[in-house]
DNA sequence: GGATAATGTAGAACAAGTTTCAGACTTGAT
DNA sequence: ATCAAGTCTGAAACTTGTTCTACATTATCC
């Protein structure tokens, strides 16, 4: 029907024994029921490892750091969306309005849990070099969330791609100014049909 | 010449006295000095507040907290690259080459303390609601340096004003690519100029 | 099944942002 | 000049991310 993309998951460098997974998951699961509570702040190392029942060393071990452990909530929380958005495709004639409709119901979706959003979001944005493997990923995925609402035949061209690129970069920025207060959701839909304006501009011409 | 630009400075509100000017002073040049060292992490309170001269307590009076500080010291060195900038406007016909070329310019002073950006740029997007004053006066100067890079005629058009939202949008971001080394300058310098095409797609038609 | 390396635990220790407090210094009004 | 209010200082305390250590548990390999 469309393009195909790639599945877009981590390496996992070495395989996870049962056991191992179990915690991984217990320790995002926490950081994530945190985050909602409290946003970026009340995701405190030692209470995610308590409400994960593994010792504090062993948390550090899994995730090196606080922003580590919320690139991976939010790697996880993204590929949910993914699967989500899937089930049922945007329904607009132009890949730009699609785009635009994708990323609003994203948008709509993060609304309900502000506070998790914040803390993902601010991590992701303060995330420092260390941490580029990781964060590398959640853009993929975001791209790939984006290619897939624009439905294309062919394979994107590099303008596409660049288009692309400018979106996601207001997507991130967008919803900073949203969740710190200094920008309305209305505003945010603004942006984001504005940016999405871009792709129209780089389709190949069509009559 | 071109459409006039309301200066933006920051409310002042109670009047400082000469010395507190000049202690104010003496906090945001260490603050600047200790960022180009090392960043964001060599911003260290106690080093900020020894380095000026100054109580620890009097410099969290001054500014409550290491993200206003440093979304301080980018005001002000908004502030002068933006004088720099009037000096020599842009020389491109089109208004978004104008604004590519602007921020072009503004980027490669930017890599000249790429150290001082990550710090300034970094605290720019983790400040939470607390901080929100602060960084949309910051948000305001670069307005103010994008209105000005277009040269208007007349006052911008709604649409003109949301392409530059968009592009501040993809300015911030693109900045944190770059410094969280997951972007290429030249890389860059594309999405820039990808994104400054969203002006010409909102100028008034022109033939 | 036992040696051994890797992983996990509990808890102390450390680092840097932030708060607090008692006392000294400025400032502004009278 | 003096008093009151506000400001600054120095130092300690507190918080939370991060690191370290000594020991227990688990996994792997022969």
């Amino acid at each position: 029907m469309t393009a195909e993309v790639k599945a877009v998951t981590t390496p996992a460098s070495p395989p996870l024994t049962e056991r191992q997974e179990a915690r991984r998951r217990r320790i995002l699961h926490a950081s994530a029921q945190l985050a909602s509570r409290g946003g970026f702040d009340a995701v405190q190392m030692r209470e995610v490892a308590e409400a994960a029942g593994v010792a504090l060393g062993t948390l550090y071990r899994y995730f090196p750091s606080k922003v580590h452990l919320l690139v991976a909530t939010m790697q996880d929380q993204l590929q949910h969306m993914h699967t989500t958005l899937r089930k049922r495709p945007p329904a607009g004639d132009e890949p730009a309005a699609r785009v635009a409709e994708t990323l609003m119901r994203a948008f709509r979706a993060l609304q309900r849990e502000p506070q998790l959003a914040d803390a993902m979001v601010r991590a992701l944005t303060f995330a420092d070099r260390s941490v580029s493997p990781e964060v590398d990923t959640v853009s993929r995925l975001t791209t790939a969330i984006i290619l897939d609402a624009m439905g294309l035949e062919h394979p994107p061209t590099a303008q596409q791609l660049s288009a692309v690129r400018v979106i996601e970069h207001t997507w991130h920025s967008a919803l900073i100014t949203w969740l710190s207060g200094r920008a309305s959701i209305a505003q945010v839909k603004i942006d984001i049909e504005t940016v999405c304006r871009l792709i129209d501009l780089t389709s190949p011409e069509k009559s």
